[in-house]
DNA sequence: TTATTAATCTGACTAATGTCATGTTATAAT
DNA sequence: ATTATAACATGACATTAGTCAGATTAATAA
């Protein structure tokens, strides 16, 4: 990890604040150049881990640009990603907000940028802005949301539906690249497979079914959806 | 369902506050008391609804007694349990913090009263007391590290350990009888599988063969715990 | 009380998915 | 460019857990 100044604009100019989802977005002026003055930017390169479960936070990550996952270690040594991060997502902020240690891991996906933000900067900001405080609530809400539908799956659905929600969990988090057709991520198919609970082997193997199903197309790693309509029908999502 | 006023005392001298864990902890006298004018009072009988999947929240429910299974319906059918609420646990909190229709639904499990408390005293509450405000925080992120932390339970361990798991959670939740063995909860072979993601049949046969194996006893439909070192191990929780 | 339904239990069988072995193809490092 | 390592791929086999059927017991309603 490197800490660098260069390239990464205040926060009242950031462009990730733009489409107005970011959690910044309440913030007065002055509350932005406060946040600004007190935030420390750090580039991480594909691969390096941004934190570790079970260490103690000191603030919240803010992804400037770059790719995240957030995983955790199961019994047997087994990776779990929970939950896949991308540019103007926040990161590590539910161990910052009840003081335990992280009980997840953050690694780099590909070459990041983060603004990192301390933890008292954040609770100040809870105490001074009520704006901030529900974006919180709403931000924890949405993701306790979502958690406890893939308990749901993961309990009920066969593998090959939670392997083709794992790309609709790609396709969501990451989107397309210019073709309009390639999902914008290079995870592995053992990642995929850590995402859908499943083996690296079984995870391997529905892919190409997929593909002889002219759901995907597969392109070295990379993967092409062919027919988003039918994924969903697979993944057993109608919504 | 049936409105009542007998019997719940104010918000101030709610016993279930005693123990320091209810989020209304931190109300001054003069918030209980605006809290206590205007919650309502609801019971409920084993087995009644209390909100349901898909509707409209309009406010919180804090448990005064009773228990109560939050569940969510997967594609096929079949209920899965999400989380387990006892007395001075509040429900149905996490839809009305981001104004969706509830996303699971909760049902007694015993006999039940809650106080139901509307969305604009909550909301209220949140602007004008920033403790208020942290309590929420923080019982949403205890929640969301739970739910991270069974996603990687139900992706990874094979049924027997889910099994143990799940009992262990009803430990937790419930506690025991007088006789401080037998887990004080009444959920059917049924609901045990519907916690563990599992058939009712593996839940049976996974049960007996507990009992067998000296882990614990069942008499009835009651669960004896016989040995919780072993239940643990069974479990593969080191913690 | 009796009838009805729901819950528990067990066995036999099947389907789903994990494991192991092995080979090939990318990717990264020297 | 060459080697080493990680990722991808496929087959054979083993294991786990689900499905189906049928029997017994407990709980509930008429």
């Amino acid at each position: 990890m490197t800490l660098n100044k260069k390239h990464v604009p205040s926060c009242s100019l950031c462009h990730n604040k733009q489409d107005g989802s970011s959690i910044f977005c309440c913030l007065t002026h002055e509350e932005s150049d406060t946040l600004s003055q007190s935030k420390r930017n750090m580039s991480f390169k594909r691969g390096q881990v941004i934190f570790s479960e079970g260490n103690q936070p000191h603030g919240i990550y803010c992804i400037h640009s770059g790719k995240v996952k957030i995983h955790k270690m199961g019994d047997e040594g087994k990776e779990q990603i929970v939950r896949l991060a991308n540019v103007s997502n926040i990161i590590g902020y539910r161990s910052v907000l009840n003081s335990n240690s992280y009980f997840a891991s953050a690694t780099a996906i590909e070459d990041t940028e983060v603004c990192f933000i301390t933890k008292p900067t954040i609770i100040n900001l809870v105490r001074t802005n009520t704006n901030f405080a529900f974006s919180l609530l709403d931000l924890l809400s949405d993701d306790l949301k979502k958690a406890e539908e893939k308990i749901t799956h993961m309990a009920q659905k066969h593998v090959r539906e939670r392997i083709a929600e794992a790309i609709l969990l790609l396709h969501e988090a990451y989107g397309l690249k210019k073709d309009k057709q390639t999902i914008d991520s290079n995870l592995t198919r053992k990642e995929i497979a850590n995402i859908a609970g499943t083996t690296t082997e079984t995870s391997i193997r529905i892919l190409s079914e997929f593909q002889k199903d002219e759901i995907i197309e597969l392109v070295g790693k990379e993967i092409k959806i062919l027919d988003l309509k039918k994924l969903f029908r697979t993944a057993n999502i109608f919504d």
